[in-house]
DNA sequence: ACAGTCTTGTTAAAATTTTAACAGTATTTG
DNA sequence: CAAATACTGTTAAAATTTTAACAAGACTGT
């Protein structure tokens, strides 16, 4: 049973897809051109083997015996690391895995614009990520009126149509923790596809809809 | 082997732990007096059977057969939550595990004050949470004499005295990409035994340090 | 070119985590 | 009050994930 799906098609199992977005981040901090599964992981901590099964399960590792070529290892898993959905056509050789690519992003939303919410309407923070923020939303129209910021910004009630239009497909969820669901809810019925989930709250979604948990507060207990 | 800890004593799985923080909060917004595990289940979709295991594991679960009083099953799992290290003395029935105690609390600094950092300077965020921002750090000494908060800024360089003075344990990190491994070393230097790193890069810490990530671009990537 | 080293891809084993199963005990119903 | 129902705690089985092991391919230095 269980049949290996090292090449693509399904999905990989979520905790090798961290990884492998994670080491996006480690390939492209390395400066040499070349780097070994043991020099992964002396800088990540993971079990050398663990990072060759995992590059086995994504079926990439181009190489056959000596080290990996750094730059061919990241555009592999950065092509891998976009795959699940994004990229309509998925035909094309895609050209050569460079920098931001702004055609082709995904389109994302912040929804809550408190402090926290207001502070990730930074183009900065999503430079080079493959992701475009298009919108924010607030219940509070008073906020939307007055923040200052290189997005629009809509009241709650405009968010049907506006994430229609602008085909977003993801969300930052910002809210107040007793708000969360029922604005999860919104976007969902708007056609959102996955959250990022800023609160504390535990998010109830339809399948199909992803969440990923990002609470500071849970984080610290976490690590407590 | 594996002897089975349902008990307290050493640190649960992960993955339990991770359940538990959030149960907390599912069981805080639960109304009615009593909670069953297919409740549970039906609000956060974690099979039942994985519910009463958690618990379990935990050595929690007061009740016998019908379902749990809510009270009582929140006091206890904010208790194991709180568990793993900040109470000193541990010997104490605690006050019924009563909102914020602000005498018990662990104390948190947060490194980097752009735009986001800046964000995490709210109190409200952490309300009830058993968290005191007590710092903040920039290597930018400008910014932190610019930067109005109800929390005590400080340039980077003191760090060291600083975190020794407040008893600071954790740290949330927000700095840049390319500065976050050169800032986890002096936190780790400085005392810090836990980091919530918001920032894409992976981090490599000694033994006894935690660490959980909470990029939000590496997050979008997880929901894409 | 050959012996020695390194390092990968891949398989198999070990460890961990989740799911299912069920005996036993409250609670409800007739 | 007995029978039926509704749950939990606990154990055992299933599934998943990580670790170890190793054959085979590439370099290195002589």
């Amino acid at each position: 049973m269980s049949a290996y799906l090292h090449s693509e098609s399904m999905d990989l199992p979520k905790a090798t897809r961290r990884r492998l977005i994670e080491l996006e981040s480690v390939l492209k901090a390395w400066q040499k051109t070349k780097i070994t599964s043991a020099d992964i992981s002396a800088l990540t901590g993971w079990k050398n083997s663990l990072v060759r099964h995992d590059l086995w399960m994504a079926g990439l590792g181009g190489g056959v015996s000596n080290g990996y070529v750094v730059a061919d290892l990241l555009a592999a898993v950065q092509k891998a690391n976009a795959g699940t959905e994004n990229t309509g056509g998925a035909d094309g050789e895609l050209s050569e895995g460079r920098e931001t690519d702004s055609t082709n992003s995904t389109n994302v939303c912040i929804a809550g614009l408190g402090r926290l919410g207001a502070a990730l309407l930074d183009e900065a923070l999503f430079e080079g990520s493959g992701f475009a923020i298009k919108a924010g939303f607030d219940s509070n129209v008073n906020r939307v009126e007055i923040l200052r910021s290189t997005f629009p910004l809509y009241p709650a009630a405009d968010m049907n149509w506006v994430i229609k239009q602008e085909r977003i497909t993801k969300a930052i969820l910002a809210v107040a923790d007793k708000d969360a669901q029922a604005m999860c809810d919104r976007l969902v019925k708007a056609g959102v596809t996955g959250i990022v989930n800023m609160t504390r709250a535990v998010l109830k979604v339809p399948d199909g809809v992803r969440v990923e948990n990002l609470s500071v507060v849970n984080a610290l207990k976490m690590i407590n």
